[in-house]
DNA sequence: CTGAGTGCAAACGTTTTGCACTTGC
DNA sequence: GCAAGTGCAAAACGTTTGCACTCAG
């Protein structure tokens, strides 16, 4: 993926911290913000922690990445892509992706409620395949 | 709705304050750290914010009320009841409860992940009748 | 070259803690 | 009567800001 290409499409400059940090939300999935500060400062040791909180806002505001909030859990945060639900497992702490027709639910709530509706935050947890 | 049974069978005291507290929930449904100092104030002049948030945690631990995490806004707090997803107006803040058929999404989910899922966080954000 | 980004230290708002006093049970 | 709860002030915590310096475009 070209983060290069992504940060100049948010009108934000291809710095290296930036492109490290990106770098470790695409490989981690979904990242703290104390996970991330552990991470980078491996790869920029002089890093501070203004500069991470400065550049989660900017790319949080460009919508570049999104925050995900959860239940009894620091938020993590991810690049940001098309509808998708998340999974969390109690046990391990395993957190993921998966794809539901969203749209179709969408649509059922809408039609129970008289809203218009064009986002949705949806968060399962129960026990993982090794977990259960 | 009889609190201080509520109370008594989460193990803890029937305090005016956690009473307060607890009515000031039901009424707003759902409310703020802030917005509940605010107008538990007006009942008891003298509550100070640490009693407020020592009882917030009491109850959050022993599951007698829920803390809602909301995407781009402050936490919430209800009563904690049955399964139910929540519907929020971006535009004039509406934030109300909406009952779907959780367990079948639940089920849907289970299938398609191979997860043991008991528990779900649904938010769907847009524009209320009103204001779309 | 210039505005945007970085890193430091200080400031800020929110939440938690310690302690003496009070109260529910 | 005693453990649990309250209220105050202080501390701790996470996040933001101001500023001088640096760097991407």
């Amino acid at each position: 993926m070209n983060y290069e290409a992504l940060l100049h499409e948010h009108t934000l400059k291809a710095t290296p911290q930036r492109l490290g940090i990106l770098s470790l939300m695409h490989t981690n999935g979904h990242i703290s913000i104390d996970e991330l500060f552990e991470q980078i400062k491996k790869q920029f040791h002089s890093i501070s922690l203004a500069t991470l909180y400065k550049n989660i806002n900017a790319m949080s505001e460009t919508a570049l990445i999104t925050e995900v909030k959860i239940p009894n859990m620091k938020s993590k945060y991810e690049i940001a892509k098309e509808r998708h639900a998340h999974l969390l497992c109690d046990k391990c702490g395993e957190f993921k992706d998966i794809s539901l027709d969203i749209d179709k639910l969408i649509r059922l709530t809408e039609a129970k409620s008289k809203y218009k509706l064009n986002d949705t935050s949806l968060i399962f947890s129960g026990l993982c395949e090794k977990c259960k």
